[in-house]
DNA sequence: AGCACGCCGACT
DNA sequence: GTCGGCGTGCTC
């Protein structure tokens, strides 16, 4: 048989039941550009739809008649190497997605092309000639329809979405009638740090007037505000008026609005920063820096935990180690949890490093992320700086890489392929042969583990940097409070303590913990509280706009002061920052309160916390994020409203995520010349997290914790497997994740899997039981995350795919995960 | 998943 | 007779 030059492809719309290699034909034309690395179209599947693809591999094979020819090449050059196909050939069988999905993982968003069919009519085509033609097509009248009445040209989403699925096979039944042609627009995604901005297009009587009658509410509202406010990003006006993007596309059709585009905010330039001065080491970190230096040298790939509490300058012994490792020839990458928390240590690496430094951080805009990309690529960088996708900079030659504050769940991705940044660092490391180091104050109780085994290596910083004594701790019970008939979110204590600061000139920092503490409304009347259509959610109250919004799935709907129900009156219930702002206003009036939550700071951390700093505005109030990041020198008493909030979720790693959170947050009193106060509230102040972490004791925290993970087989004595088995019939998904527990029952007995005694759980409804219409149960595996066990869960999901009886569920497998 | 093929019942 | 339902099988 013939030979012929033959490529490997991963198929974008391959899913994961037949995800594998793909053979095509390269094409005459393409014999020059499709190499190893770039991406493609490629026809798939029956119908021979159009999808993307990576090109993984090239070789001379036989020419077999079942083979295609690829379409086209999207690159000029390679996107990917041999190393990231390699990692991507990881991924897969580590966190069961497709080898598109890993390939699109590592690839900078700011590369995807999007693939767009655009459809036209043959050159001349009237209505009566097309009829004739498409005569014998089923349902080719609405789709003719549909083509003729967007003027003969049309994208391939919009005419779906006007005569519905299969329209994509109604076409290209026209293309071999010689009625349409169509067209494969590769078009680059605008980047999405760009903000969409909205403005009226005419004047404001004329909008009113255009909308006056015969305009649906939704127009008008949308247009009032855009008259009040002139112009706005669009996301702002879908929020404030509850319309959506589609209302706002009508009317700049209609020509009453106009769109254009505005750089979201950015960080500050670092590239005019002076350049610093020689690092010195206190003798601690000195002796830190020696022992993880030498591991660097050992030429095998090691991961040493560096411990060290708040303030003791970790980051001093990276930049030492950064420059060690420059100097061996080799590269480093850093990565921290939430880059805009931490400018500081940008400037500084910027101060350091220079140009040779890339900072990958989500406020650069995708070109400039892209950008950075290319310039890594090319070898021009030899330190990366960034967030959990920075793990995947085609950083080569790499010598050391350090997750800072490594307990961080921010490592973990959300979306999957839900990979976690610690493990991808750890190949990597093995790799290049390099040292993973993990800094932390209150490690995550596995890497504790494995450092107390022997498997990572530990280096230690006990003190505060300049010798500073750690905060007074006192713990307030909450319970009392309720007794004394106080049903607020500031307790006794608090409030004096507050007061004294507010006396002497002095900053506080006051945390909420955010689970749990969303605002909400309840009747008074029959208790009703309003719940999203979709989720099985209560909707959460925004002041900003009156509305009711779901967190998960973004409906959003008009609060109503009477019930739906019974018609009763609505009260507001819960204790978002938002109500505890209104009671301190109460409590201190004319006290300026600075209020810092994800409603507020989307994207403007920095800013807010500068305001802090320079006005000296007397309380900043917010979750999480006021735990980490910065020092601030006037800030000598930190509150924490609720204590509890974050120790009764349903997970576990809530408690060692709770000692982290409330030794950080306590950890921000007095850090310059003043001696710090924390006040912790809690229901239970008896608790052992509590107690530990007011008086900033991992030791006795993880002693504990380590003792119960054990009895109740968690990590790291066990992996915890969830599969979630999601579809629209609550009845048949239970039935959907009980096969899924028999089956994984049956698996598990098997000879090869049965070390350890793998255990079986379920099905139980998922935390969020319902999710877009879609309802959730889950099965658990406690097992161990090995080999044999990956390749049953990889059966077991192709097997679940395969089963007519799943059709319309979907099953997904999370490990260890934070949620 | 998404598509085509094929085999059955309800209609012009 | 044929239009359209969905059950079955494959995707280079």
């Amino acid at each position: 048989m013939e030979t012929a030059e033959i490529v490997k492809v991963a198929v974008s719309a391959a899913p994961y039941s037949i995800d594998k290699p793909y053979d095509y034909l390269v094409p005459p034309e393409l014999l020059e550009t499709a190499v190893p690395g770039v991406r493609v179209t490629v026809p798939f599947g029956k119908g021979n739809r159009t999808s993307e693809g990576i090109v993984l591999a090239r070789t001379q094979g036989e020419k077999e008649p079942k083979l295609k020819p690829l379409l086209s090449v999207l690159d000029r050059e390679p996107v990917l190497d041999g190393d990231g196909v390699a990692l991507a050939l990881w991924l897969r069988q580590r966190y069961f997605c497709t080898l598109f999905e890993a390939v699109k993982t590592i690839l900078p968003a700011g590369l995807w092309y999007q693939i767009r069919e655009v459809w036209h009519l043959a050159e001349d085509m009237d209505r009566y000639t097309a009829d004739g033609m498409a005569a014998g097509i089923r349902r080719a009248i609405p789709v003719l329809d549909a083509l003729f009445a967007a003027g003969g040209t049309a994208e391939l989403s919009d005419l779906e979405a006007a005569c519905g699925p299969g329209t994509g096979a109604v076409l290209r039944a026209l293309q071999k009638a010689g009625v349409t042609v169509c067209e494969t627009a590769a078009k680059r995604k605008t980047g999405d740090k760009q903000r969409r901005m909205v403005e009226l297009a005419v004047s404001a009587e004329e909008a009113a007037s255009l909308t006056e009658k015969r305009s649906s509410p939704q127009r008008r509202e949308a247009v009032r505000l855009l008259a009040a406010e002139g112009r706005m990003s669009a996301a702002e006006v879908c929020y404030y008026t509850g319309v959506s993007m589609a209302v706002l596309r009508g009317l700049e059709k209609a020509g009453i609005v106009a769109f254009s585009e505005e750089e979201a905010l950015r960080l500050p330039d670092f590239s005019q920063v002076e350049p610093s001065g020689p690092i010195v080491l206190n003798e601690e970190q000195e002796a830190a820096f020696q022992s993880i230096l030498a591991l660097t040298k050992s030429g095998r790939p090691e991961a040493v935990l560096l411990q060290g509490v708040t303030g003791s300058g970790k980051t001093q012994v990276y930049l030492r180690l950064v420059q060690e490792i420059l100097d061996q020839g080799r590269r480093a990458m850093v990565l921290v949890p939430e880059i805009v928390l931490t400018p500081q240590m940008m400037r500084r690496f910027a101060a350091c490093f220079g140009d040779q430094v890339a900072l990958l951080h989500s406020a650069l805009r995708m070109t400039e992320r892209y950008d950075q990309w290319k310039r890594i690529r090319r070898g021009e960088v030899r330190v990366v700086l960034g967030t959990r996708s920075a793990i995947f900079a085609p950083l080569k030659n790499v010598g050391l890489i350090v997750l800072d504050e490594e307990q961080e769940s921010s490592y973990q991705s959300e979306n999957p392929p839900r990979y976690h940044t610690r493990d991808v660092a750890k190949y990597l490391c093995a790799r290049d042969r390099a040292t993973l180091v993990l800094g932390s104050a209150t490690p995550a109780v596995e890497t504790a583990w494995n450092a107390e085994q022997g498997i990572y290596h530990k280096a230690l910083l006990r003190r505060r940097y300049n010798q500073q004594a750690l905060p007074q701790v006192l713990v307030a019970d909450l319970k009392e409070e309720i007794r004394a008939g106080n049903p607020g979110m500031v307790g006794r204590i608090l409030r004096r303590e507050l007061a004294e600061n507010l006396e002497r000139g002095e900053q506080s920092i006051l945390l909420l913990n955010r689970r749990g503490s969303s605002r909400y409304l309840l009747c008074g009347e029959c208790g009703h509280v309003p719940e999203c259509p979709r989720c099985s959610v209560a909707l959460t109250y925004h002041s900003a706009n009156g509305r009711l919004m779901c967190h998960y799935c973004g409906h959003s709907e008009k609060a109503s002061d009477a019930c739906p129900v019974c018609g009763g009156i609505m009260k507001h219930v819960g204790t978002g920052t938002q109500k505890v702002e209104e009671e301190l206003r109460e409590l201190f009036p004319g006290t300026e309160v600075l209020r810092m939550d994800a409603d507020t700071a989307d994207g403007r951390h920095e800013q807010l916390l500068d305001r802090f700093e320079k006005e000296r505005i007397p309380i900043l109030l917010g979750t999480q994020m006021v735990a980490k990041g910065l020092d601030f020198p006037n800030v000598t008493l930190v509150g924490v409203l609720a204590a509890d909030l974050s120790l009764y979720v349903d997970n576990y790693r809530s408690a060692e995520r709770t000692f982290s959170l409330l030794t950080q947050v306590v950890g921000r009193a007095g850090r310059g010349g003043s001696a710090g106060r924390a006040v912790i509230q809690t229901y239970t102040p008896e608790n052992d997290v509590i107690q530990c972490a007011a008086r900033q004791d991992y030791r006795g925290f993880y002693e504990n914790e380590i003792r119960l993970r054990r009895l109740r087989r968690f990590p790291p004595f066990a992996d915890l497997f969830t599969f979630t088995v999601s579809g629209a019939e609550e009845g048949a998904v239970l039935r959907a994740a009980a096969a899924v527990r028999e089956e994984l029952r049956r698996l598990f007995r098997l000879p090869e899997l049965a070390a350890g005694a793998p255990e079986v759980l379920g099905p139980a409804p998922a935390p969020v039981m319902k999710l877009n219409n879609r309802y959730r149960y889950r099965c658990l595996l406690v097992g161990k995350n090995d080999k044999p066990t990956r390749e049953a869960v990889s059966w077991l999901l192709k097997w679940f795919a395969g089963d007519r009886a799943n059709r319309g569920m979907n099953l997904f497998v999370d490990c260890n995960s934070m949620e």
